[in-house]
DNA sequence: CACCCGATTATCT
DNA sequence: GATAATCGGGTGT
């Protein structure tokens, strides 16, 4: 399994978003590898009010103003964390893609016992649940993806293009306008 | 299957 | 004091 360079992710935020699609995302703690193929992401950029980063930077969202291909990690609705994997062209002030779904591959032992009373459907269906599966907390904010290490991305399966549909973002009250959310 | 709501806390007004 | 890039359980159709 191949790693992306940096290089990679210091290009527009949308076509990274797509272009993640496909990708494995991997895990390893502890000796064991919990993998997952990135299967749903969204999109968003500092000039776009639905942005963590739009009103300016600030202790929580500094991240996503840092190196691209790190971890941006945040806390929200006092019980979840998401993931997000800073990407932007250079020209671009803030942004990143919102991990929003997997689909399990590597380790679903693991990530059943990280989330008891779960069928394996419903393991990493959802940003804050791919989270739990995978065991990723603020700790694991602004790791770098390109290098092997507790957290990164390798190359995975083809996606043909035309299978990925772009969808408005889900739970924001701002920039609905926008299909920045992809799936395939 | 659609809608409603409580949990729980960092962050901002 | 309100809101939030969510989840899961509940109720009603």
């Amino acid at each position: 399994m191949k790693l992306l360079p940096q290089s990679w992710y210091a290009r527009p935020t949308v076509q990274v978003a797509q272009e993640l699609l496909g990708k494995l995302l991997v895990r390893e703690v502890n000796g064991v590898r919990l993998t997952g193929i990135i299967i749903e992401t969204e999109a968003y950029i500092a000039d776009d009010p639905a942005c963590h980063a739009f009103k300016g930077k600030a202790a929580r969202n500094q991240a996503l103003f840092g190196p691209v291909g790190h971890t941006y990690v945040y806390f929200t609705y006092g019980m979840h964390f998401c993931i997000n994997i800073v990407t932007r062209e250079p020209s671009v002030i803030a942004g990143g893609v919102l991990i929003r779904a997997l689909k399990p591959i590597e380790g679903l032992e693991l990530m059943g016992r990280n989330r008891p009373g779960h069928s394996d459907a419903n393991l990493t269906s959802g940003p804050g649940k791919l989270t739990q599966a995978l065991d990723i907390t603020r700790a694991d904010g602004s790791i770098d993806v390109t290098k092997k290490g507790e957290l990164y991305i390798v190359e995975g399966i083809e996606v043909n293009p035309a299978d990925i549909r772009a969808t408005p973002r889900i739970g924001i009250s701002t920039g609905k306008d926008k299909l920045w959310r992809f799936t395939f």
